[in-house]
RNA sequence: GUCCCCGUCGUCCAGCGGUUAGGACACCGCCCUUUCACGGCGGUAACACGGGUUCGAAUCCCGUCGGGGACGCCA
């Protein structure tokens, strides 16, 4: 089979898919702003699209953030969960009973089948294959099973779930719009679960029929998706739709060229927010990855007197006009925070001195954060010049304690770093309000080992720079989820690197 | 390990068969300046390697090497 589909035209529809498990994603921003652009430069829609199929992962405050967090960055959308649509609803686990009912089409027309292997099975399954140096598949015991023993297999109320049937022979071709023909054999394609045993699509399923029946005529999402490209284009053909065209958009990267993530990088848009970067600081910035803009030519930088950094700087509007997709480079763009505040430090510059101002009292100086901040030293000050002194950290980007200040007296370096690894896995999976999180801290600090004193200094030292603070948990709790992991993170990163260096 | 994608300064981009390989960030130096920052000027720094194709290759083809992604009842 061929990948060319003669493409009757049709109006452009793109989406975004993010999932509510946890802060809103720089890389959400990033395929968000592509997709916005897209359907802006062909008058088309974009769609916002609330994948929240994974019960286990879910986090109820997600969702919320991830609107708050587009809108920051100056993105809006024609369709949505909040500004409903006529193709709702926009949220996956409204729609339950539609992937069923495709299900069940798949599985009439032989395009899927049902197995009954537990997790644990298939993940001894996996064990083996992995030991044995072969690639982790689905064995496909079950791919040919009875009437009769499917009948056996739910009479004895065994849970199943539902796998799409890959041909065993062939390979499927699709385009991708960036990168031409891509081809994968078949036997490289796993017999992917489409339905969980809980009832829920996974995101193959899901994706595919919502991008369906939405519509959605071009899918633009991160390259991480290629592998798993046959599988839709499969499961197109097996309802016999008509395929949308595929870009896949390079991934951004970390300094070290990994695939971007919060160890090694802030992922965080809120992170960004409360730190004090500028929504169009942030845009602008993700415009730049992977190219697309064109660079003004030395003749227009002359015609136009433009400075040499127009190049690189320029707004949502500008990249509208300008970005072209076919443009895009194809190698993943290292997520250089030190260019990000560069940018950042532009924008700050142009404001003038009252926006500047304005600026402040609505980011790191609103009412809301002062009112906050203030309750937790009113009674530590004898004068209002300590305030600066006393929530420094409150305010800073930048804290990393020396180690005469974290290392308490009787713990080495290598179980200290541990411990504060037991600390920010503690606090990520924790609700942040005092309570919880002194509840939490002090739970770790008896399981491992550690007295209170110790076990709060060093998160007071790591948190502040110092050992001298405001309560720490209230001052977490002030500081704000996303910038006190952050810090967490850079501080054990940091450190890590040190004692390897130690050694 | 298997499959797929990718490969221009440290980083982000420009380059689309003929350029002294260009710009920005970072770094270094000079100027401005009581300091720092801003600003101005200048500098260091790259076509991964090997074969082709061509009069001519960073640009086209193949291979090698390197990097990344995927391989979940996660998305």
């Amino acid at each position: 089979m061929t990948a060319e589909t003669i493409a009757a035209p049709r109006p452009t529809r793109v989406r975004i898919a993010p999932s509510p498990t946890g802060d809103p994603h720089v890389g959400t921003a990033y395929i968000g702003l592509l997709n916005y652009i897209f359907a802006a430069q062909r008058g088309g829609q974009f769609v916002l699209r609330i994948e929240d199929t994974d019960r286990t992962r879910f986090v109820s405050t997600s969702e919320q953030m991830i609107f708050d967090a587009l809108k920051w960055i100056g993105l809006t959308w024609h369709e949505g969960p909040d500004v409903g649509g006529p193709f709702g609803p926009y949220r996956q686990s409204e729609r339950t009973e539609i992937y069923r009912e495709h299900a069940d089409i798949l599985l009439a027309n032989g395009s899927a089948y049902r197995s009954f292997e537990t997790a644990e099975e298939l993940e001894e399954m996996r064990r083996q294959q992995t030991a044995a140096k072969v690639p982790p598949r689905y064995n496909g015991a079950h791919r040919e099973l009875s009437e009769t023993q499917i009948s056996a297999f739910t009479a004895e109320g065994r849970p199943s779930v539902i796998r799409l049937k890959v041909p065993a022979n062939g390979s499927t071709t699709f385009r991708d719009e960036l990168r031409g023909d891509i081809t994968f054999d078949h036997t490289n394609v796993d017999d992917q679960v489409l339905m969980k045993s809980d009832g829920f699509p996974t995101y193959h399923l899901a994706n595919v029929v919502d991008d369906h029946l939405m519509g959605i005529s071009d899918v633009i999402r991160a390259e991480e998706w290629i592998s798993s490209t046959p599988k839709h284009v499969l499961l197109y053909k097996a309802f016999g739709w008509e395929l949308p065209q595929f870009w896949h958009m390079p991934l951004l990267r970390n300094v070290d060229k990994s695939k971007i993530s919060k160890r090694k990088n802030p992922v965080s848009l809120v992170y960004y927010r409360e730190s004090g970067y500028l929504p169009k600081a942030m845009l602008n910035f993700l415009g730049l990855m992977g190219g697309g803009m064109a660079q003004p030519t030395e003749q227009e930088i002359v015609s136009r007197g433009l400075n040499t950094k127009e190049g690189d700087i320029f707004s949502l509007a500008e990249m509208i006009e300008k970005f072209d997709f076919k443009r895009i480079s194809l190698g993943g763009p290292v997520f250089d925070l030190v260019k990000l505040k560069w940018l950042n430090g532009e924008y700050l510059r142009k404001l003038s001195p009252e926006q500047f101002l304005a600026t402040l009292r609505e980011t790191i100086f609103s009412d809301a954060y002062l009112s906050a901040v203030a309750p937790l030293v009113q009674t530590r000050l004898e004068t209002l010049g300590q305030f600066g002194d006393m929530t420094g950290f409150l305010f800073s980007d930048n804290v990393m304690p020396a180690e005469s200040v974290f290392l308490p007296k009787k713990r080495t370096i290598e179980e200290t770093l541990l411990f504060a690894a037991d600390q920010l896995a503690t606090l990520e999976a924790v609700a942040w309000d005092a309570a919880s999180i002194e509840a939490d801290l002090k739970q770790l600090g008896e399981s491992r080992q550690w007295s209170v004193k110790e076990n709060f200094m060093l998160l007071r030292a790591i948190i502040s720079g110092s050992t001298t603070s405001p309560p720490l948990v209230e001052s977490l709790v002030v500081f704000g989820k996303a910038r006190s992991l952050d810090r967490m993170r850079r501080f054990l990163e940091v450190q890590k690197k040190l004692a390897t260096q130690r050694r």
